[in-house]
DNA sequence: GGTTTGCATATTGTTGACAATCTGCAAACC
DNA sequence: GGTTTGCAGATTGTCAACAATATGCAAACC
C-alpha cells in the first residue's frame, strides 16, 4: 500500500495523521479543543475566514467543522448570521447533570462488572492524589483529577457507546463548570469522601451499590454546584 | 428558485422554512429521514455528487450534512473513499442498548414526576391499541406505537438534553432493529404487559418503580432480541 | 426630534472548477 | 501463471469567486 520509502520515523506518523483526517477533521478536532480548553469566551462569535486563516486553510472545511461541532453541543449555528461558541444556561446544565447521572450509573453499574486488578490501582492512585489535595485547596488540580477519574471508569466500563455518549455530554458541561466549579474548594472533601466510596463498591464488584453511589454522586455534585452559585460573592482570592 | 409572486399562503410557511433551513440543514434532515426509513441499505455508499443532484443542490451543502450525519452516529466517513450508510452489528447493539437503558430509567423517573392527567391518558390511549394488536401480531404497527409511546415519555420527562440524547441513541438502534425486530411477534403481549406497569408506576407517580421498570424493560427488550436471532429460520410469512 | 428608508460594508451561503486520491484493468515483467 | 507497474476513469478534498443576507450608519421624511 503505502510507497516502501518510509526513511525517517517522524514522517510516518505525519504521514498516517493526514492520511487520517482530512482538513475538515483537522479544523474539527482543534476548534474542539479551543472550545473546551476555554480559549474562546462562551457565546464569542466564531468568524469564518478569520478561523480559516489562523488555521492555514480555505473557509469550506472550517465550516463542515462547525456543523459538526453544532451536533456535538459546542457551538450554536444561526443561519446568515454566524456560529457562536455555545452559552449554556444554569437550567440546561441542570438538565444536562440528569443526563449524566444516568449514564453514570450505568457506568458503575458496568465498570463493577469489568474491572481489572490493575484498573482498581489506577483508581486508587487517583483518589489517594485527591485525599492528598483535600489540604491543600487547589481547584484547578482538583478538578482535573476528577476529570480523570470518571474517565478512566468510563473506559473500564468496557462499552465504546457509552464512552463516546458520556463523552459528548462531558464536553458540553465543562461548558458551564469550567466557569463555575473551580471557584470553590469546601466540597472537596465531601466529593473525595463520595469517589473513596465509588471505588470500594467497583473494586467489590458490586454493581447495584457502583450504580447508586455514581448516580447519587452525579446528582449531589449538581447541588453542590447550586449551592456555590448561591453565595456568589466567593471573591476571596480568584487566582487567574 | 421559486418566481418572488407569493399570491398563495403556503408560501408564507415556504418562506419561512428558508429563512430558517440552509440547504446544508435541508439536505441533513433529508438524508437523516431516508436513511431512517431504511431507503438506503445498510453500509450502502452515499455519491456526493449524486445525491446532490437528486436534492438539486451542490455538493457543498451535501458535504456538510454528511459531517453532521458522522456526528449523530448514521453514516461513516472515510477519508478519500466516501461515507457509507452506518452499519451497526449485534455487538454495538448490545452496547447502545445498555446507554438507552440508562437514559430510559431516568426518562421513567422524570416522567413519574412531571407528567399531567392528559398525557397520562394520552399513554393509555397507546397502550390500550398495542393490547388490541396483541391478536392481530402485526408487527409493523406495534413498532410505531412503541416508538410513540416512549417518545412521548421522552417529552413527558421536560428535559431537552434528555430527549436531544435519547433520540440521538434511538436513531442508532433504529438503524439496527428495522432489520431484526419486525421479524417476531411473539414477544409484543409481554413488551405490551411491561408497558401497562409502566404507565401504571408513571401515573401513579412513583418514581422509583418508573425508573427501574422503564430500565427493565429495555434491557429486557435487548434480551428478546438476542433470542430472535439465535432461532434464525423464522421464515414464516415473511410479508415483505 | 424621532422614525424610516436606503445604501455601504461585512459576513455568510452556495457554487463550479481544480487538485489529490482511490479503484479497476490491462500490459509488462519475472 | 502470477505478480507488479502504470495508466484511465471516477470520486473525494479543497479552494476561490459569486450570490444572498445581515448590520450599521447616514440622509430623508413626518
Amino acid at each position: 500500500m503505502q510507497p516502501p520509502s518510509q526513511k525517517h520515523p517522524p514522517a510516518k506518523e505525519t504521514i498516517g495523521i493526514l492520511r487520517e483526517n482530512s482538513l475538515s477533521m483537522l479544523a474539527h478536532h482543534e476548534l474542539k479543543r479551543r472550545i473546551i480548553a476555554g480559549e474562546f469566551a462562551a457565546g464569542a462569535k466564531l468568524n469564518e475566514a478569520e478561523i480559516a486563516l489562523a488555521l492555514g486553510v480555505s473557509r469550506g472545511p472550517v465550516r463542515e467543522a462547525f456543523l459538526a461541532l453544532d451536533q456535538a453541543g459546542l457551538v450554536r449555528v444561526e443561519k446568515n448570521r454566524g456560529v457562536f461558541v455555545r452559552e449554556i444556561s444554569l437550567e440546561e446544565a441542570d438538565e444536562i447533570y440528569e443526563v449524566r447521572a444516568a449514564l453514570e450509573g450505568m457506568i458503575g453499574r458496568l465498570a463493577a462488572r469489568h474491572i481489572g486488578d490493575d484498573e482498581i490501582a489506577q483508581l486508587r492512585g487517583i483518589v489517594k492524589k485527591m485525599v492528598a489535595l483535600d489540604k491543600t485547596r487547589k481547584a484547578g488540580a482538583y478538578f482535573l483529577l476528577n476529570v480523570e477519574f470518571h474517565d478512566l471508569l468510563a473506559r473500564v466500563a468496557r462499552n465504546k457507546a457509552m464512552l463516546v455518549n458520556y463523552r459528548r455530554v462531558i464536553n458540553e458541561l465543562d461548558l458551564y463548570r469550567r466557569e463555575t466549579i473551580t471557584r470553590s474548594t469546601e466540597n472537596i472533601p465531601i466529593s473525595t469522601l463520595e469517589h473513596v466510596a465509588i471505588v470500594e463498591a467497583v473494586a467489590a464488584r458490586d454493581e447495584k451499590r457502583a450504580a447508586t453511589l455514581m448516580f447519587d454522586h452525579v446528582m449531589q455534585s449538581r447541588e453542590r454546584l447550586h449551592c456555590v452559585l448561591k453565595k456568589p460573592p466567593v471573591r476571596a482570592k480568584r487566582d487567574g
